[in-house]
DNA sequence: ATTATCTATAGATCTATAGATAATGC
DNA sequence: ATTATCTATAGATCTATAGATAATGC
């Protein structure tokens, strides 16, 4: 049986609130980007995790390897669903490729804000660079790439095929709109999201030269 | 008399190549400027930053209350002459708006990515929240009102006088990419800057809604 | 027997202060 | 006398491990 209250092991010592009933995994994982967000990565204790999710500290270690392996998962599941997005885009040949960039800036934008708290700016973070975070670098180059196929495909790229470098500026001003805006949003989180990431998808076409 | 090796004080204990000249404020600064964007601000121990500069660790408290205030004055130096550029844009009648806003994004790009390191990121750290950021955050309050004052008096603003959130958004969409663009800016430090602060204006300028 | 948790703690920091010292200035 | 630096350290962490404990499962 499953009934609550009746699970295996050593009760948990503080009780705070009911039972949330999700897996210790999550309530860490939920903990640390609160928290991560919140007061900043290096700021936050293993201890501050564990007991906001209701545990004692050294029982996080039962879970995760440590504040690192968090971060990583954090940060995969981030651009986890926007890759996902992404690969879906370009696969479909039956819209233009202005169409698919524009739907893509726009459920990146969502998703992104979707969560409760702001995930996006972690990619910044100085221990990104280690050996660890390699898989999430490769993702969200991936992502990147996505986003240099799709607007390379639009009919304003068309003059600059030959031209890797402008397509690649083009490149980098769009992810960077993307993400940077993202940032930003933080300063007026009451705007509805809609109007938001359809504004910023709009604006993303338009530094990628199309028209809309 | 000021010859070099006459200098107040007892000497220092490690002499790592010869007098820099430069005071020893700057020389913290400096340090503080590397090890924080290289290694993070909390990453960055009081001591690393001191021994980089070629002193002591205490030494460090002869000129600065803590990190923080190393902090602060960074911040500080990285928008202020970004608000200097903002007031003689808003100030010169002679130039059309558009005019104006591209000439304040190429000069805030340039000056953001003339700089050694990346300060543009560290104003994303959830310690700038904290009471002696007041002064930086209204600093760069102040810049970004800039823009939207730019924005506003543009000619494909008129239609939306009458809708601040509408101008707010495209405010927030600019500024975003000013902010953003420069973070990704590492992806390629080797493109000439030049290049790039004036494709950032050009795609500011189509994202503020005008035709160049 | 297995599991999830706990308590306790060694070892390794890091910050900020107290007080000493070695120069120049007068 | 003044100044810039030094050495030493108290006090406050924080991480990760060792080993105990209190449930359920069989």
């Amino acid at each position: 049986m499953n009934r609550p209250g009746r699970r295996v092991g050593r009760p948990r010592a503080v009780r705070t609130g009911p039972d949330s009933g999700r897996p210790p995994r999550e309530e860490l994982l939920c903990a640390a980007a609160e928290l991560f967000t919140v007061h900043g990565y290096a700021a936050t204790t293993t201890r501050a995790v564990a007991e906001r999710a209701g545990m004692r500290q050294a029982t996080m270690y039962h879970y995760f390897g440590g504040k690192e392996q968090l971060l990583v998962e954090l940060l995969e599941s981030t651009v986890g669903p926007s890759l996902v997005a992404a690969r879906r885009m370009l696969a479909d040949a039956g819209r233009t490729a202005e169409e698919r960039l524009w739907q893509l800036c726009r459920s990146d934008v969502l998703q992104l804000c979707a969560g409760p708290y702001n995930l996006g700016a972690l990619y910044l973070l100085p221990e990104v660079r280690g050996e660890r975070f390699a898989r999430f670098r490769r993702m969200r180059s991936e992502l990147k790439d996505s986003y240099r196929a799709l607007i390379g495909a639009t009919e304003a790229a068309a003059c600059l095929a030959a031209d890797p470098a402008a397509l690649a500026l083009r490149n980098d001003l769009v992810f960077g709109l993307i993400e940077g805006v993202i940032l930003i949003h933080r300063s007026d989180p009451d705007r509805p999201v809609e109007v938001f990431a359809e504004a910023t998808a709009d604006a993303a076409l338009r530094i990628a030269g199309a028209r809309r």
